[in-house]
RNA sequence: GGCUAGGUGGCAGAGUGGUUAUGCAGCGGCCUGCAAAGCCGUGUACGUCGGUUCGAUUCCGGCCCUAGCCUCCA
């Protein structure tokens, strides 16, 4: 299994720090809104991370906090005139109703900062002891960055570059600009919690250091999260880290591309964003998950209509396919086509690759006719496709399933189907086709089969 | 300005030093009352200029262009 680590810039073989166990920590969302695309991205990556190295039979622990202590919270807490408290849970509730829609499986923590503020306050104490870390003269506890040398190692930056540039935010507390907050002391109004230092609440870089240390060990396998958060969020991750516990932080760095739109990154601050509520308001949400994973985990991703339909075409003939086939079986999967997914997938979980095998076993399985060969065909497809959590839907489900709600309803649909049926028997091809017609407009497809007449929403 | 990715056929998206990616769309054929679906067939694709090589889309260098990070951001 060879898995692209940011760190070192080239892909390498996974070597769990315990022997057939994988630990591994992912950055997940600051919940002051619904989640976007790009959310789901990470979400949806990271999911199929986790399945695959289930599937390759390694035990994984799957860490995913909510940062749910935030600035961009408290505003907007404020802005709503309603408690922290409040936001954040209505919040985290949609966005696990998003992810269980995108069949992404619950990680196995889900730690919130707002529950480790002990962890973070013992973590900062420790630094502070070793001469990492200060207390400001306005109260603020900030990371003196010139303090660890390997600082910029995972972002390839030289501290003296990022001294130089213009945007570093100037702060007349700081020892250093390059330094930034532990722990932030509180503000009228706010938030916060007693500490050595006074009443504040935590900076965000230590919430992820302390609750990944908590819930896994100061030592750990793959830490995850978007590209995004390289510079400075994981970056500030290892300073902190190494510096308190001594012992080398993450072994693999994983880094998801971005969702883009227009050639542009989709985000809060631009405005340029579709929540994932709004995606699967038209379209069903295995075509978003689809998607996601058609392209490269660290490819960025253009995200547009056009896209989105080909996904649903695509996933439409493998469903098709599948409805073919019949009913389920339990009969063997073709090893050929394992193995070759299995190639595709170990050589950094190129998704793209997986799924142009399942392309071709649909094929292979659409032209095969011997009874028990379309069984342990379409048995595979429904293994492989359940490794990236995509294909186990009823195939008549998911091909009724349509995009637009508005439509005819399923009975008017049949009414139809069944009166053309009528006039096709009489001949009268002028009323069947009229029919059809009419029900092509509304968006939905008629096949006339050997086994009667199905239909399906495009 | 510094750093990091990337520029592949109509679109999306892999990959490779010489031989079919895959999907969507298009075209021709089979099938069909006609369609749809399926199957079969079908495309002088690899930003640009040089270099290395028997041979480069694939390796090296210059250039052009795009995106991201350098500030909160998945």
């Amino acid at each position: 299994m060879l898995i692209h680590n940011t760190l070192t810039g080239d892909k390498q073989p996974l070597r769990p720090l315990v022997p057939g166990t994988v630990r591994m920590y992912v950055c997940g969302a600051t919940v002051y809104d619904y989640c976007h695309v790009g959310h789901a991205r990470v979400f949806v990556v990271f999911d199929m991370v986790v399945r695959y190295l289930r599937h390759l039979g390694l035990d994984v622990h799957y860490v995913r906090n909510i940062t749910d202590i935030d600035d961009k919270i408290i505003r907007r807490a404020a802005e709503h005139g309603e408690t922290t408290e409040a936001l954040t849970q209505r919040y985290i509730a949609a966005m696990h109703e998003d992810l269980a829609r995108l069949g992404v499986q619950p990680p196995d923590d889900e730690p919130r900062a707002s529950g480790h503020i002990a962890d973070i306050i013992a973590m900062i104490g420790s630094l502070i002891d070793k001469g990492y870390a200060y207390r400001a003269d306005n109260g603020d506890v900030y990371y003196a960055v010139q303090r660890f040398e390997q600082y910029g190692r995972l972002s390839h930056r030289v501290v003296e570059d990022l001294r130089a540039g213009e945007r570093v935010e100037v702060n007349e507390a700081k020892a250093d600009p390059l330094d930034f907050a532990l722990w932030k002391a509180a503000k009228p109004g706010e938030p916060s919690w007693p500490s050595p230092w006074g009443d504040g609440r935590p900076g965000w870089h230590i919430e992820c250091s302390a609750m990944s240390t908590q819930c896994l060990g100061n030592h750990f396998d793959i830490h995850g999260g978007g590209y995004d958060l390289i510079f400075p969020h994981h970056e500030n991750e290892i300073a902190q880290s190494e510096a308190a516990t001594g012992e080398p932080y993450v072994n693999v760095w994983m880094h998801n591309g971005f969702v883009r739109i227009d050639d542009e990154k989709m985000s809060k601050s631009l405005g340029n964003f579709f929540t994932i509520r709004d995606v699967l308001a038209r379209y069903q949400p295995e075509v978003l998950r689809f998607f996601l994973l058609a392209s490269h985990y660290r490819s960025a991703l253009n995200y547009s209509d056009a896209a989105l339909d080909a996904a649903r075409e695509a996933l439409a003939r493998c469903y098709r396919a599948l409805d073919r086939a019949g009913a389920a079986t339990d009969a063997a999967p073709d090893v050929g086509y394992l193995a070759r997914f299995d190639a595709a997938m170990q050589d950094d979980f190129n998704t793209p690759v997986a799924i142009a095998v399942l392309f071709d076993l649909v094929r292979d399985l659409n032209r095969t006719e011997v009874p028990g060969r379309v069984d342990e065909l379409a048995a595979t497809l429904r293994r492989l496709g359940g490794v990236l959590g995509l294909l186990q839907d009823d195939p008549q489900a998911f091909l009724k399933g349509g995009a637009d709600a508005g439509g005819p309803s399923d009975a008017d649909i049949e009414a139809l189907v069944h009166e053309r049926l009528a006039a096709r028997k009489a001949r009268d091809f002028a009323r069947a086709d009229a029919i059809r017609a009419q029900l092509t407009e509304a968006g939905v497809v008629l096949e006339d089969g050997a086994g009667g007449t199905t239909w399906r929403r495009r």
